[in-house]
DNA sequence: AGGCTGTTTCGACATCTGTCGATGCGTGTG
DNA sequence: CACACGCATCGACAGATGTCGAAACAGCCT
């Protein structure tokens, strides 16, 4: 492996371009070869989103009223309700929700700052065109 | 299951709104609930990007110049070379890179619609704030 | 208190997935 | 032509993952 190249460095990744803050986790993907620790830390981010299940519970609470939801209003995605309750579990873990217990419900809502930052890992690569 | 709202429809999903044609997928995620269908796919490319492996090839083709690298270029990721094939391929299926034969080398480069796809799904998150 | 409803946790299990070494295929080179 | 090199495929295997039913937990309501 590694032979007929020989250049790299350039886009020194200046700390700070624009005003975008919250879980700066990586710079776009073109921008640069991704290390190892940047790639485990977004990886976890798109492997949230990369189950047709998880997928659908996350736009039901993101395109809820409020952007908030409880479980019984999203919980029609076809599966049990402690897979369901297990998939929630997984899109909190990565980050990309965040939940709360308001009496006799749980309600669910996206972390915006994460999706942000998985906005601009893939908005930069546009450029690479 | 299903209780205590009562409410949906409005945004009745438009053929075209912008000129953003090539692999339009779906759209944004908190427009509305996303579709069993709909989810499949999506799904398939996040899944692709969801290892973190796979993320740093990607990432490595991405910002390669030109837009495309050789394999022997970017198999520097800590895995066998078998793995790397196989990751390839995997992003290949996903639609995410395309490979070309040019003598020797096998050239992969990022297929720009997909990601655009992938951009939009999570652009229009923004305004769910 | 007792029961009811909404949600999470617990085991269990079949399947999928990432990884490797060995092998095969295609292409230049001696 | 024989060999070396780049890359893909094959078979195997350990570990991760999605799913379920049963049970536990947490608030309401009568």
């Amino acid at each position: 492996m590694a032979s007929k190249n020989g250049r790299m460095s350039h886009t020194e990744v200046l700390p700070l371009l624009e005003p975008q803050a919250a879980v700066p986790c990586c710079p776009p993907l073109n921008e640069r070869p991704m290390s190892a620790g940047e790639a485990e830390i977004a990886a976890k981010m798109f492997k949230a989103l990369g189950d047709p299940v998880r997928l659908r519970l996350f736009s039901a609470v993101a395109s809820h009223e409020g952007g908030e939801a409880c479980v019984c209003d999203i919980s029609d995605v076809g599966v049990s309700q402690p897979t369901v309750s297990h998939h929630l579990k997984k899109l909190k873990d990565a980050g990309l929700l965040s939940s709360e217990r308001r009496g006799t419900w749980v309600y669910y809502r996206v972390e915006p700052a994460v999706l942000a930052a998985m906005g601009a890992l893939l908005a930069g690569t546009e450029k690479a065109t």
